[in-house]
DNA sequence: GCAGTTACGGCAGCTACATTGACGTATCTT
DNA sequence: AAGATACGTCAATGTAGCTGCCGTAACTGC
């Protein structure tokens, strides 16, 4: 069975006979620095793929065996980290429609995941919460991915956190820079839960 | 139509009538210490998650005008990235199955954005290269994401990438890593395509 | 108090992307 | 000649997203 783990990824290319043309080396230093950049940027993409794969994989395992999806997950972690979001709140987080949402809580809300409590400003509103049972799995998730980003952290250092952050932060929409400014700035106090 | 855009993702949080509590402040330190380094964790989730929506998603709209997926895109950068890699190689790297991948590959085949050859070493590869509207294709694709990289490098300063780049390693498998690095040191012959 | 809007839920049907398991064929290795 | 490897393919299935449409309850404005 083929990519057990540990496989070659890829054979190893060999540089080739020509191996580096030192003729054409000089030729354009311009245009090598734009081909620089522009590695860079690929590099990027690499990076991000290998990442968001890996470190979402890390939760698959107890998910798979819950019968529940990333979809749950991603759930979870957004009611966790905002207790009593509103639906609609939630749904802009996510960028999913109403039914994508739907579907994936009703099935936290019939395994007592999570629960929901009409707004008591406006009673349309259903405010979500995790349920005890809801944050034991929530972290039973993050555990898994804690470790991972744990290391990583360690390894890179705190400065380079920073700089992780900084880059990540600019990646996103503005909308999502907004979230991530607004939940940084209010890190204390977010044991308020609304009912 | 609501997420059009610029929308108030989260009613704001009031601090609560309680705000910070100075009584149990002190108590414990230590414990506060852990909750800061959970929270930072937890950010990071955010950051992976946003990051990954918006960027790819800056290139779903060309994708979508050619009926295109997101899988097709994967493939493409991975196959230009590695010119003449085997169809086991680039099964590593998605990880996904053969027949996952023999439906998007079929597409990109038909469409004449791929080209198969038999291997010259051994014969039963077929070794996977980009045709010239391959690569024009790739690049469309490529442009969407990386204006927003470049902004993103831009604004954070080149101490911060590097520091991406550290933390961005650390989270991914080490046979991700190994292909990361091995990619990094080859960064200035990647011209010699594989028959 | 009525009209319009908002927040939410649900139905039907669709697409994209992934899975497992089994089998076939050509080719390389021993 | 036997076995392993690289690849392709068929069939069935599951998850996660989508659109369009309708309904209900509750809030808002005139």
């Amino acid at each position: 069975m083929p990519g057990a783990k540990g496989e070659a990824l890829i054979t190893a290319t060999p540089p080739g006979p020509g191996g580096r043309s030192t003729s054409a080396m000089d030729a354009k230093a311009g245009a090598n620095l734009l081909f620089l950049r522009e590695e860079e940027m690929r590099r990027a993409q690499d990076l991000l793929f290998f990442a968001y794969r890996d470190f979402t994989n890390a939760a698959d395992e107890v998910l798979h065996e819950l019968g529940l999806g990333r979809a749950h997950h991603r759930a979870l972690h957004f009611i966790g980290r905002n207790p009593g979001i509103t639906v609609s709140d939630l749904l802009g987080l996510l960028r999913i429609t109403k039914q994508s949402l739907a579907r994936v809580l009703n099935v936290l809300i019939a395994r007592e995941y999570v629960t929901q409590a009409p707004g008591r400003a406006d009673r349309r509103q259903r405010l979500l919460n995790l349920t005890p049972e809801g944050q034991g799995l929530e972290r039973r998730l993050f555990d898994r991915q804690r470790e991972r980003l744990a290391a990583a952290y360690r390894e890179a250092g705190s400065g380079a956190v920073e700089g992780f952050r900084r880059v990540m932060r600019g990646i996103m929409d503005e909308s999502a820079r907004l979230y991530i400014d607004r939940s940084e700035s209010s890190a204390g106090e977010r044991r308020t839960q609304r009912a």
